[in-house]
RNA sequence: GGGGAGAUACUCAAGCGGUCAACGAGGGCAGACUGUAAAUCUGCUGGCUUCGCCUUCGCAGGUUCGAAUCCUGCUCUCCCCA
């Protein structure tokens, strides 16, 4: 991948994008980049077998770095995720075994291959798991030659660590920022890497990281974070009442994945297409326009829908997605022949009813529509379900196979968005 | 170690012998209006074989015709004094 001629500096752009927070030192860091290519690093913790699309900020700003010719490094986590960072926690977190890390790190991998370029000819990204080099530090070569670098007071002063004097923190949590700062130290040796990207709540070890350099070896290194992405209504980002939004198809399908991105918020689909999207500043302008001139259209949630998507599980699964929508939302469904509608439902929960007939009421908590028969009669009462299209408001209506599209598909919506197959 | 307060549904929080499946708020779900948005208004929010029944108010017993409400023991949490 060579470096795309931008009009911009790649600085300029991230912050066009609203990605800049705070840089170490943002002058120094500009003079840097303008001399060539640089190494830098982003870190992600293996606390589930899936990345979410929180990580997807970090993992973005790697990506911008590698197409503007930089060299990114995307650290697993795989040792200081056994660990834990105290940081943004009010509690001690549970730990992992090393199997259970070892698994997750391995299938987190797998989902950042979309994004780097892993055999670019000039700078091709790494991955590394930073359990290489803690798994094997002994504990008097860590004390001696990285803890003495680290004053109590400085460590005490971290937001990270300060917020939690009060609720209590262990002395392994304490020890967390040790091993960040430790694990830029050891970048910095082996791939000469010169900078660590992160989000706003990594400030503190990140900023570590770049003190222990200069402390143990002189050298100077520059840090920078990203805001985290928040929502119009002060939600968490990325969490809906389902859970959290999966980059893994098999905890989120894609349908539901492009479904999240559509249902944006008009006052953050902006600020989105300018995280989580390639599209070009003047692209975003003018989607931004069409936010106000044509809001019904929704067009920018379509193009941000569509571009996250194709990002993270490919173009054609996004294309399907969409497919899948537009027959759901604006298409006719009797319409739609059988090929057409195994292929839109294929990522729709889908049940398999037993029999020919059932009674609506059993067959919606069957399903899976409501989660009890009360429910069920409440979600008909109150004309919230829908039969291929239709409304049924009548607790007693008796649901027929044969009644269904094609003899045998009956789809089922509750309320406005969500949707069952039941063949 | 001594003294005090408290544990109620997803969360916060009323209730302090019957009218309590349990006020209220938040959250959630749904309807109307819209644009698969937001805001607003309305309904619902333990379960069922639903004009009734069953199981819930930290746990286990007890008093009573009847308890979330009273008594006893237990577990846990918080505060104050040492």
């Amino acid at each position: 991948m060579t470096a795309e001629k931008l009009p911009m500096t790649l600085l300029e752009e991230l912050a066009f994008r609203g990605q800049l927070y705070q840089v170490t030192d943002a002058d120094g860091l500009a003079e840097r980049l303008a001399r060539g290519p640089i190494t830098l690093y982003g870190g992600f913790d293996p606390t589930a077998d899936s990345l979410t699309v929180g990580n997807l900020a970090t993992l973005l700003i790697l990506t911008r770095f590698q197409r503007a010719g930089h060299r990114p490094i995307a650290l697993v986590g795989g040792g200081t995720g056994m660990i834990g960072d105290p940081g943004g926690k009010s509690q001690e977190r549970a730990l992992n075994t090393a199997e259970v890390v070892d698994e997750f790190t391995r299938k987190i991998r797998s989902q950042m291959e979309p994004f780097l370029d892993f055999d670019s000819g000039t700078n091709p990204a790494q991955m590394v798991n930073n359990y290489d080099w803690l798994g094997s530090i002994g504990a008097i070569e860590l004390m001696r030659d990285v803890g003495k670098h680290f004053p109590i007071p400085y460590m005490l002063a971290k937001d990270s660590v300060k917020s939690r004097l009060e609720t209590g923190i262990s002395y392994t949590e304490f020890s967390y920022m040790i091993l960040q700062a430790y694990d830029f130290l050891e970048l910095y040796r082996r791939h000469d890497c010169e900078l660590q990207i992160g989000g706003s709540d990594q400030w503190g070890n990140i900023t570590a990281g770049s003190d222990l350099i200069r402390r143990a070896v002189g050298g100077s290194c520059f840090g920078l974070t990203c805001p985290l992405v928040t929502t119009a209504d002060g939600t968490k980002f990325g969490k809906t009442e389902a859970g959290a939004i999966w980059l893994s198809p098999e905890r989120t399908t894609p349908y539901e994945f492009y479904q999240f991105w559509v249902n944006t918020d008009d006052r953050s689909v902006v600020n989105y297409l300018k995280v989580f999207t390639f599209l070009s500043v003047d692209e975003i302008i003018q989607l931004e326009e069409t936010v106000t001139t044509n809001p019904g259209a929704r067009e920018a949630q379509r193009a941000l829908a569509h571009e996250v998507t194709a990002l993270v599980h490919g173009k054609q699964t996004a294309l399907k997605a969409e497919r899948i929508s537009r027959a759901l939302f604006y298409g006719e469904l009797q319409e739609l022949e059988e090929d057409e509608l195994q292929l839109a439902f294929h990522d729709v929960p889908t049940h398999t009813m037993e029999g020919d007939e059932q009674d609506l009421v059993d067959l919606l908590v069957a399903a899976g529509v409501s989660s009890s028969k009360r429910q069920a009669r409440q979600d008909i009462s109150q004309n919230a379900i829908s039969l291929n299209g239709d409304r049924c408001a009548d607790e007693s209506h008796t649901v027929r196979k044969s009644d269904g599209l094609h003899g045998k598909y009956i789809v089922v919506r509750r309320g406005k968005n969500k949707y069952f197959l039941i063949q």
